[in-house]
DNA sequence: TCTTGACCTTCCAGTAACCGGAACGCCCAT
DNA sequence: ATGGGCGTTCCGGTTACTGGAAGGTCAAGA
């Protein structure tokens, strides 16, 4: 398989296969050409990539799933341990994200929104408290 | 006041200021031993920018925000149609943290997490359905 | 046979928003 | 004068790619 036929199967772009054998996570072989050659077990790889990095993993932890994925003798404590840390993380960013919509759309429900230059919002950014309307 | 006090009084590291200088957010003026002169104008730019970062603008957003912000000239308009867009951005990456972490917490669900090799978080991520437990 | 177009290759640069560190200058107090 | 705590610039690194240039390869059609 060629890089195309892989990037079309694992819906990875190309540029990011490439960028994938450079940093090791995958090691395709090579055809007489200079052109990859990927055998099944790279698609295979990929696909867990593809998947993981859609999850949200990063690559520091998509490499170290992968290890766990190619160890036969892995405990499935480890993965989870890793899954977990990744939960917390995903957990504390969306507190994260609530907290600044919480504050945004309260600004934005302030502000008239129309010709006048008064403005809630830019008052809010500038430290002043948020007024009711 | 020299580059400290900005960085005590708004709340961003030194390093973040020299960049916003870099990037033309804010302009201080120079001492004759060229270290930075703040006004408390820059102290106002420095403390709204680093609120509009907390809620997530970009610096972008920030850049047109200030513009309004130094604008008496504005319309409010202006200013809530930026951050409706940001709070839709918000909402949407609510809408895939959440669906992330859905899909992540079934797997954590259905792993055993013993020493055990056999891993139904690994197999979702090659691509396998989520096993019930 | 030549050419066209779709592949493939490498390498370089850029993205966002900074952070760390080196190497150096300035200022004030002891 | 010397030490510590400021300040300065510049260079490189971070994350996970993406875009583009310049060029090699391959198969099909005229």
């Amino acid at each position: 398989m060629n890089i195309g036929d892989v990037a079309r199967q694992s819906g990875l772009p190309a540029k990011t296969i490439r960028y994938y054998e450079d940093i090791d996570l995958i090691k395709p072989l090579r055809d007489s050409n200079g052109y990859r050659a990927f055998r099944e077990s790279d698609l295979h790889k990929l696909t867990f990539l593809g998947r993981a990095r859609s999850l949200g993993f990063s690559i520091a932890e998509c490499r170290a799933l992968m290890a766990l994925y190619e160890d036969q003798e892995r405990a499935s404590a480890d993965v989870k341990k890793i899954a977990r840390q990744h939960l917390n993380r995903i957990d504390e960013k969306l507190a994260e994200l609530k907290a600044m919509r919480a504050t945004l759309s309260d600004l934005i429900e302030a502000c008239a929104g129309d010709h006048r230059p008064d403005c809630p919002i830019l008052k809010g950014l500038a430290g002043g408290k948020i007024q009711a309307k």
